[in-house]
DNA sequence: TGATAACCGAGACGGTACGTCACGTCTTTAA
DNA sequence: TTAAAGACGTGACGTACCGTCTCGGTTATCA
């Protein structure tokens, strides 16, 4: 993600700004661009709030103004990276559903900033912002979980005594090994040969191939 | 009449392997339990070389002369978790070889030890030392895998296009899910609702109970 | 019609040069006083920052902000000490003018921190910042020294063929000997029979008592 | 009763005065050749006995074991370049016997290493070995500065009042700045210069061409 | 002719200092 | 208020020497 900031300083020193309109918005975004290149440049360890002032050309005094702490600048950062997960999927079928809410998050990591993003939620020790952030978001809210669930049970496909949060955390762990330990990348046949797995695995008898 | 110098032979007389004075085995023990300590208080990121040696009331030059880095260390200090894993079970049945591989892994992941490792390889960017240890450890050997997946296929447990690799690492994902980032203990009743879901997972048919 | 883009233009909005905070005047006066006892103690070689810095309970990057090198800060601690050798002294009589110039040197040299100076002037491999402080000053400028001679040759005090640099350094070069080599005050009855000594070593026939 | 210990009688067998493998005239010699290249090098200061020991190619607990401290290297180091310092000129002359004093000195201070020497002795704080080697030697032996004064006297050459340790530091002194402040070498024409005014200066009436 | 004591190379060890980097807070000027 | 700029104390980095020490292994001397 490229955000291009328009060159509208003027060579001369007058520096004519208009009086009052704070140049706010310009500074967070290039900030946050920043932030996004260093991520991957340099992981979460090792991103420096100096490094990213230098490269987002700006101050660091205007980078502790917004954001306290490194965790809640890269949270800050990361937030854009996950607006499409809050949908809760309805395909109908248990297989669906499970593809439905496993798909985005491996999209997610086959990109370099998903998997800066993961690292950054899984190296945290405190429970920060970043781990706040991943795990708001990549570990799936509780209502698609338990809607997923209840909407299988109902057509028979769940079986008794399967713990729904427990099943999917088993789809999103297997990924983030993937990628993490592994470092390969979840393409979409490896992600049919886990759906696979975890569905006849909660399945209450022969899943519907 | 021609004179051959063999290019590795060094100048001088043959360098001893023994000389000089012997590392201290207590330095390295106390570097490697601060180190453990330290891991465990402050976590990867964070963990400083100097504090390490000050906490072992060790000289920096100490631990830098036997390990050239952070990674090095901190793995060094990893490895003696890990020295039951090289057992390849085979307990007669697939549910019971995948428990005595998930075991003793979850085993690992419910001390704040082992914990720090886990979070120690998913941290580092680089596919360093710590990565390493990890990954050779925790990432299940692939004799076992194999071996395993070798003899359900002969007992006729293992379904058709099941990749072993798959499964297992499914298995070892969800305990770093479970310890990560739902930052939860992997009970022995949580496992067992795992290697069930996976156990269905990967059977021919239905497994036998 | 050519665009010509002046090389030492620097891209950006041009660089104020009282930006920031200014430097704290404490902290300076605090670094060169620590700077002096230190020299006075352990001498030029042995003079180390971190122990300045820790004198003059000031960190050890504002040290470095300051003055780049030890030699740098060694220089700028011994400035005020010379601040008296710039005037070039008319007595009216060649004896008058050699004690007018040898009197603060040998006043400097009289003290421990002037000891110092030329201790560390003289230490120095490189000609660097100490040793041009020192040459600048210790040295005698060359008008003075010039002058001097115009007039005394004007008197006909001036014996023909005498350089008027060796023989001013020869007066110097006595008095750095007395206090460095044979570490004796350089007193006043003392530097009388050398400037005698000198005087007559110059002058065109007998001086005049 | 009174219990005596014999403060030099030793408690175990007696020591055998020369028992032992001796000491290698090789690795003396290589070490201070190559403390005289390392002083050419890096001055006084500057001068690491790790570095001398690598370059001579002998270990370090072989320097440490002759001289015990980096001054007492040096000094022994130097020795060699002072042996014909000891003679006390006659030449029949004042003029004659100022310059026999002074010419070995300035045949020194022309020599790297004879100003290496130089500087050793004028930087160091403590009156330690270097000090006293140059001192010792550079500093003219008192017998020999007071019979050349006692000859002079005796010819009517020195005038009455001049201290003669004063002459003769003064000439040393000059020698000093001309090499050590100035950096120009003391070349036969200016030492001539500079005779001819200490030998005006100390001289009775008119000195004899 | 051995024992023995010192030499010698090698390198561990606790220190101190080096000069640099990033941290997060602060003070100052200008817009 | 926002901003740019930079000072400041703090703490860690990884390296270089310091001088002392423990090791094997070697050699000359003396009993």
């Amino acid at each position: 993600m490229t955000l291009v900031i328009p060159a509208s300083t003027p060579p001369g020193p007058p520096r004519r700004r208009d009086a009052g309109r704070p140049r706010g918005a310009a500074v967070t975004a290039a900030v946050l661009a920043a932030v996004r290149v260093e991520l991957a440049d340099a992981g979460f360890e090792g991103l420096s709030v100096e490094r990213v002032a230098r490269r987002a050309e700006v101050n660091k005094t205007s980078v502790y103004r917004r954001w306290p702490t490194r965790e809640a600048l890269v949270a800050a950062a990361m937030e854009g990276l996950l607006d499409d997960f809050s949908v809760s999927p309805d395909t109908g079928s248990l297989r669906g559903d499970l593809y439905a809410l496993a798909a985005p998050i491996a999209e997610l990591a086959a990109q370099p900033d998903g998997v800066a993003l993961l690292r950054a939620a899984l190296s945290t020790t405190a429970s920060g912002d970043v781990g706040t952030v991943a795990s708001r978001r990549v570990g799936a809210p509780a209502e698609s979980v338990s809607s997923i669930a209840a909407r299988a049970r109902a057509r028979g496909e769940w079986r008794d005594g399967v713990d729904p949060q427990q099943a999917i955390f088993t789809l999103v762990g297997a990924i983030i090994h993937r990628v993490l330990l592994e470092r390969a990348a979840p393409t979409g046949e490896w992600l049919d040969g886990l759906v696979d797995i975890v569905l006849r695995g909660i399945s209450a008898t022969k899943p519907q191939p």
